[in-house]
DNA sequence: CCGCACAATGACAAGGATTCTCAATAACGG
DNA sequence: CCGTTATTGAGAATCCTTGTCATTGTGCGG
């Protein structure tokens, strides 16, 4: 035995795929509960800590916010992220830059990169 | 009477100015209590918080680690960050990418932008 | 289908980072 | 040099995250 199947993890993914953009450990809590009332925070930042660990989620940081976190198949799909400075979502965005490795000094070794657009988002944009 | 010139204050510029790479409040904490011995981690923070939010340091996030600062000068002086993943210290790396614009969706207005790279530093990975 | 071993959960305590509070200090115009 | 009051430093308070542990429930073997 190693790894039980539960219907809170189950629920996490299931949020984690249907949000189909970052959501912090708050988010997928709050809405884990609509499907898992029982569901504990803990729980949750377990999981979801597992998960990153794991490789099955990735990691998205903003600036004086809590991390929020994504499924790694999507993140493996390559492509960046949009922070919204209104209503604070991230959402997802295709396409990325190439010629990275260019801008490194001699003696780096590149293995990922983020890009955080910043900006408003077409529903705070045009109300 | 508006604001105050203290040696605090100019202690954590001076820290930020000279170490040339984002930097955390501990960090900037530990470094200005060299020149600043009394110098109380609260001011520390208090003053970091001011400056950023008077846009004359900007924030860098790393996930799952406390936000890292540097002047907003050097930060106008359009850059990006690279994080080595042995020894979790982020440097500046010039250059930029263009063409961002086009990876938005319609709607959407693109006000900034924050590339990070990771990989392993040329200290580290020669050693 | 039943029962057991133990992974997983949930409630709460504990830890770390950041902000708040407030009396004491010190900058600076008069 | 004085008084006003912005700023400080120490500690309490808060938020986010991880740890603890008794309880629950999954999944295998019988």
């Amino acid at each position: 035995m190693e790894t039980r199947r539960t219907k809170q993890q189950e629920s996490i993914r299931e949020v984690l795929a249907e949000a189909g953009r970052p959501m912090s450990v708050q988010e997928v809590f709050d809405a884990a509960l609509t499907s898992v009332p029982t569901i504990g925070l803990s729980t949750v930042y377990r999981t979801i800590r597992r998960l990153a660990e794991q490789g099955e989620i990735a990691a998205v940081a903003v600036p004086g916010q809590p991390d929020r976190y994504e499924l790694a198949d999507v993140a493996a799909t390559h492509h960046h992220h949009f922070h919204c400075t209104e209503c604070d979502r991230v959402f997802d965005v295709r396409g990325c830059v190439g010629g990275l490795d260019r801008m490194l000094p001699p003696g780096f070794k590149l293995q990922g990169h983020e890009l955080t657009l910043s900006g408003v988002c077409s529903g705070c944009a045009a109300p």
